[in-house]
Parts: structure tokens; sequence; C-alpha cells
DNA sequence: AAAATAAAGTGAGACTTATCACATCTTGAA
DNA sequence: TTCAAGATGTGATAAGTCTCACTTTATTTT
């Protein structure tokens, strides 16, 4: 196994800056840089894990197989750890995580994992402050995808990728129709509608999966209303 | 303030077991315990917070004012935290906790709680489980609301008081029908007629809100199928 | 107990979205 | 290039759910 030298890493994790200079020497000595494709898995459902997967770079989707259909949950960006809940509480992974762009993870041994936690408190401190994050953006997408419509969620994903994802109007929309379905619970037909709709309505520059937010303004109408 | 005997209390959190003698007594010192009655608000969404809330005995929803309605997004029995994300995080709470029944909480000063988190690694890894497994039941509930029809959602829900709150076939649901709808998202009339057709194919015995879960496996070929 | 208020049940029509069918366009492989 | 496989766009129809209107039943209040 490689080993890496986490005290050079200049994209730790909160929780990684944390760590003294031992201890991420440490850290290098049970974690292992993995290199992933577009459209790789990451890890898989169901499968038995026992690592913990910090984020590095790229893009991932965690998705989980429901009774009729995939399901994205959430696409995350780095620095971000993606297996904690998973890995820490199950022996199986509840969920998937696939690479959207070329992605970079580093996956730690969960005993390693849990002994930083049990060893350093502002270590713990920062896990515990990602996980309240993180369970504040799962309420409000759950209060997002109950009450709004197909517009409103269609609308908000396109802000979401503007905003959080890209920061620019202008970017590739890194999901295929149906996966953007998926996203944002619909089925692919009714986001090629709404999004055509959007370009005839000049709120969008479409072409393909290239798009040119126009109008932010529009969108975040349709976002409000639902 | 009423001084409480943390060392005494018999319905302690898995986290709060971890601590020792000493830091209870401190703990009893920086706490107090609440009654509130059914329908009583014990925080506010927006309202400025500083407490960790934790709940003893009782039943509590958690609810979001939403674009457009209210959205009961998980109801939580005792033992358990209600306030970690919504005080850890934000200066205001990102959602509010009503009693469904007569519940008692312990409000727990936020510095004192995070000087527990960094002072007992024990205390914090416990934390970090219940955060764990919090998310994870969210994410099941985000697929199981997106994917799901009203029949199945509806069954869903006197699924889980069945087996996760009254542990009985013979429970009052604790929710009006207008709750019941914003639990399972969709409206009173939807509950009702729903619930009325399950009565009339006898797959449970209604009465009001005195219910009598019948037929199980129907229940759950309903969860199941969508 | 009577009146007022709130909660619940139910039918009908409107609206949103899913599904099916098919045409078109891309992309990668042979 | 040519073909095959997959992704996308679009119309028509069907299904599910919401909303409105009204009635009936509980629950509170006076």
């Amino acid at each position: 196994m490689k080993v890496l030298d986490c005290t050079k890493c200049d994209i730790k994790s909160s929780a990684a800056k944390m760590l003294n200079v031992e201890e991420l020497k440490i850290l290098g000595n049970h974690c292992s840089e993995v290199n992933f494709k577009k459209g790789e898995i990451i890890f898989k459902q169901n499968a038995l894990s026992s690592n913990i997967v910090y984020l590095k770079k790229g893009l991932v989707k965690i998705h989980i197989a429901g009774p009729s259909a995939e399901q994205i949950i959430k696409i995350s960006k780095p620095p971000t750890y993606l297996g904690i809940p998973t890995t820490f509480d199950e022996k199986t992974n509840r969920y998937s995580a696939t690479a959207l762009e070329d992605t970079v993870v580093c996956f730690i041994g969960l005993d390693m994992f849990k002994q930083f936690i049990k060893g350093n408190p502002n270590f713990s401190y920062e896990i515990i402050v990602e996980l309240c994050k993180s369970e504040l953006d799962s309420f409000n997408n759950t209060v997002n995808r109950a009450q709004k419509k197909i517009p409103g969620r269609v609308a908000d994903a396109l802000l979401f990728f503007n905003r959080e994802i890209y920061e620019s109007k202008e970017f590739y929309i890194p999901l295929s129709r149906l996966e953007f379905g998926n996203f944002v619970d619909t089925s692919r037909e009714s986001v090629s509608r709404i999004l055509t709709e959007f370009h005839t309505d000049r709120i969008i520059q479409l072409d393909g999966r290239k798009i040119e937010i126009l109008d932010e303004q529009r969108l975040e109408a349709f976002s409000k209303r639902g």
C-alpha cells in the first residue's frame, strides 16, 4: 500500500486540521488514496464496509436503490466525508457512492478513525459539527422534495449546481436526464419537459448538458412558490 | 432553578451512561427538567437556542414550516436528544419540537454539553453514533416518502407506530388526521380516505384515533410495493 | 345542556405527473 | 463509415392526488 504523507495534504477536512503532526503521520500509515473515473462506483449499498471515505477532489453522488427506482440522496463535493453514518452504524452500507466526475478519495481504516475520535476531542468535535450540518441539509431536502412541484425542484437543482458546486452561471450538468430525475424525484421525461420549458422561457440557455443560467430570479421564484 | 441529581436518573442517554459520578453531578447543576403537556411546544423554529434537549419520557414531533405547509420530519421517542443539529450548527432553530403526549425533557446548557464532548471521548463517541443513526433514518425516510404512493406511506406510518412507538397492535394514533397528513406528505382528506379503505378491507379496525392492526402482512405489502 | 368550534368523512372535478409509444439524436465500437 | 446501444425529446393517455364544497361527528366553551 502506498503510504501517504498527510502532513503535506492541503485539502484536509476540518476534523483533520485538528490533528497534530504525530497524528497526521499515523493517519498517513492507515490511509490510501484512490482515483475514480467518472461513473465508477466508490462503494456499494449492501457491501461490507470498514472504511471511512474522505472526498478530496471531484464530485460524488450518494444513492439508494428504492422499491421502484434508484434515488440520489445527495451530491457531495470536497472536502467532506462520505461514509460516516453507513460505516459507523452498520455492518453493510446503506447507500452507494458513485463518482460523477474524476474523483480522488482517501480510504481511512475505521479503527484508526475511531481511535482519533476517542483520542482527540477537537477531532470528534469537528466530526459532530459535520454530521449536524449534514442532518440539517437532509431535513431541508425533505421539505423541498415534499412540498415543491417538479418545476420548483428542478429549479432548486439548477441553483444548487450554480451556487454550491460550480459557482458559475455556465456549467455542464453532471447528470443524465434520468439521473437528474432520480435527484429531484421524477421521471426523465418530466425533467426534459421542464428544462425545455425553462429554455423556451429564456430562463436558461440549454444545449444538451451544457447550461447557462440566464434568469436566476425566476428560478428562485419557482423554488419559492413550489 | 431546580438542581437535578443525574446520578440517580435511570433513563440516561447512551452518551450520559459514559459519564462518571463527578461528571453527572456537574451535569445536574447545568440541567433543568421540564414537563410538557400534550400539544405544548418544546422549542420553536427560528427561535434563538442555546440548549440541547434530552427527551426523557413522552413523544415528540419534529416539524418544519415549509413554503406551503407544516411538515412533520420525524417523531421521536425517548431516550434521545432532540436539538443537537439545530443547536450545534445554527444560532436559531431550524425546526420546532412539540409534545404529542405528556412529555418530560431535560434542557442541557450548550456550553456544558460541548465541554463533555471535548472532555470525555466516550461521550462524544456515543453522540456520533446517535447522529449517524439519525442520518440513516433520515435517508430512509427520504426514499420512502419519494417512492411510495399514499397507501404505502400511510401503511408505513401505521407500522412505525405499531413497531417503534407502541409495540402493540392496538393504540391511539397520536396525530390528528391533518398532522398525519403532514407526517406522510398528503392532505388530511387523503389520509381519511386511505384509512377508511384499510378499515373496509379489514386491514385495520378503526374508530376515530383508536386503531387495531388486523393484518400486518397486507400493510407490509402496501409498504413494499409503494 | 346548548351553542360554538374544531375535526373528520366523502363526493366531484381539476390539476399534476407518470407512463407508454415512438422519433430523433449521440456516442462508441467494430 | 456503419451499426448498435443508449440517451433524449415530445405527444397522448391514464392514474393518482389535491382542492373545494358540504355534511357529519367530536370536543370545548358558556
